[in-house]
DNA sequence: TATGAATGAGTGTTCATTCAT
DNA sequence: AATGAATGAACACTCATTCAT
């Protein structure tokens, strides 16, 4: 009960944080926009996150754990769909999540540009998620996709994903997969 | 290699701007931190530059010179030339700048993405160049590649090509224009 | 007399502001030396106004309120007391007032002067009090005053009150009176 | 020769002096925005002034020698003419001058704004001019004005001079006499 | 749990003034 | 006579963070 409140109030904390980055860039988060807009003091933040830092975390952390928790990470891994397959899956389910919500790609990109720089720089990009670094792996060793560092395929995949998503008019989940999959599968 | 004696003042404000956006990232660009580096007073960056803004727009420029100055655009508009060849060409001349000034990419991004949040917006992009646009629109009509939105596929070679330059190990340009092309080349 | 303990820490700043524009006049007036007389820091002084403006209109209208509160409107625009004698109380008021408080018509006028250049004026100048013009446009309906632009009067009683209590040794309220009166009376 | 290429230069910077007060008040002028609108560097002003307030005093002694030139002085101290006629004259002349010189006062006005407060205050008010004093007292001393203050009376001339001058539509010489007049004329 | 008050450091920017050329 | 370069001080304002209550 007591711990339903706070609850409450760290998540309304985090949203003011998201509108602000996805209205005026992660450089204009402050603490004191932040609470203005919650509606609290300024120090009560700090009563919910030790830092600027922490917080911006929390809500880097917050949109992640939305994009793994949309993938069907079950079936991506199961070895009994064919592997073509199970990559299909996988680009289906972040273009829709993408499609989706357009708006954690762009907290993602924002608070990892502000926080990339800093010297101690505790990012540990979750993105290269297990799952989808072994199933790229696997893709490769089992020559069904062509021989190239799992990034640069990484960054591929998120790259068009995420210009597809921010463009007005996307270009379809058939384009997507197409430009993708040609570019990586093994030719015979 | 840098900073030679005959450096002007200007160049060196630039360079010292680059050095911090390198190390820290753009947000992290002040006209303190600035003048420090240099070894100036502070309000001597302001004879070089009208502003704050004014220093990093001429820091992006420069390093947009620097690309534009590599591609040989001459080659890349050559009717003559078949298209492919041109496309090839466009690419081989990215992938060897990126190869060859990864922190010119890194710059761009920064300060792109940094000023992109500001409310007034001088940013007109023209690494959306006009040849390349006009390249791939002429490569779409003639149906060598696939039809697909231009943003989506310049997305795409920038990423790649970024996450290519970045890793210790590059993947070389054969497997960078093969992901790229099979996978907007216009399948029969 | 002044600088209680009791005084809440806006009222001290605003003490010092005034002591500043008496002393050294409106333009010198920053943040930095408010903040130093009163032995707060800087940014204090952001927690009490919001703005070096609106610090600037909080004395300006404190002293303005002290005007209003000398002043017995009520009798002023009591039409059962013949308008002769209404205007012979406006000014008595006034002139009492000026003898008393000669440092608030400093204020006033430095104030009124240095925020009149800004651009954005939001100085409502409520000395052009509707009480007075009502009584002056009354007087000159009923021809007992000649008729002349209101401005020129109040003009000219502001401007006489003003010498006349900046004078080490003033003129006395009857030498004012008979000033001002006979120049605006009707003359049969 | 060379004297006369110098003083024009001087009057340039003098007269962009002037420009800027009047525009934007004399708060707003600096060396910098003076040369600027010149054309000239920086530095060069101090060539002509030695200070920032030896400039504005400059600007301000000027806007007074034109007062003072427009003045028929040597009929206001003749003392052939009647002293009523002469006091008439030196209204007139100061009523004149304001109606065609809005901007003398204007500047006047600002410069002794800006430098009043100056703890150095080296304005020998020229205006408090020994010729009017003299008439004024002499007119005193003949019974012909009541006995007030002297600047008292160059208030309330300036005063009304100037409210009249900045109105739109002036009352008109023979009002702003009248108001003057009666209100210092002796009674009988 | 929550707040109000406080602060020191930092930000971009302007300015008067000096000096070597 | 004129300039370009330079600077230190000042300015308004914002911020992350702390602390006593």
């Amino acid at each position: 009960m007591m711990r339903k409140k706070d609850e409450t109030k760290k998540v309304k904390i985090q949203d003011a944080t998201a509108a602000i980055i996805l209205k005026y860039g992660a450089a204009a988060v402050s603490t004191i926009k932040v609470a203005k807009k919650v509606g609290i003091s300024q120090s009560n933040v700090y009563l919910y996150f030790k830092n600027k830092d922490d917080l911006l975390m929390s809500v880097y952390q917050r949109e992640l754990a939305k994009i793994i928790a949309t993938g069907d990470l079950t079936r991506i891994s199961d070895a009994t769909i064919p592997i073509t397959e199970r990559l299909r899956l996988y680009m289906k389910s972040i273009y829709d999540f993408a499609l989706k919500n357009p708006e954690s790609l762009t907290l993602i990109e924002q608070i990892k540009f502000l926080m990339g720089q800093s010297e101690t720089n505790p990012l540990a990009d979750q993105l290269n998620n297990n799952v989808v670094v072994s199933l790229l792996e696997e893709a490769m060793a089992a020559n069904v996709i062509r021989s190239i560092p799992v990034n640069l395929v990484m960054a591929m995949v998120f790259a068009v994903v995420r210009a597809d998503a921010m463009n007005p008019q996307s270009a379809g989940f058939d384009d997507f997969y197409h430009l993708i999959w040609n570019g990586i599968r093994a030719t015979d």
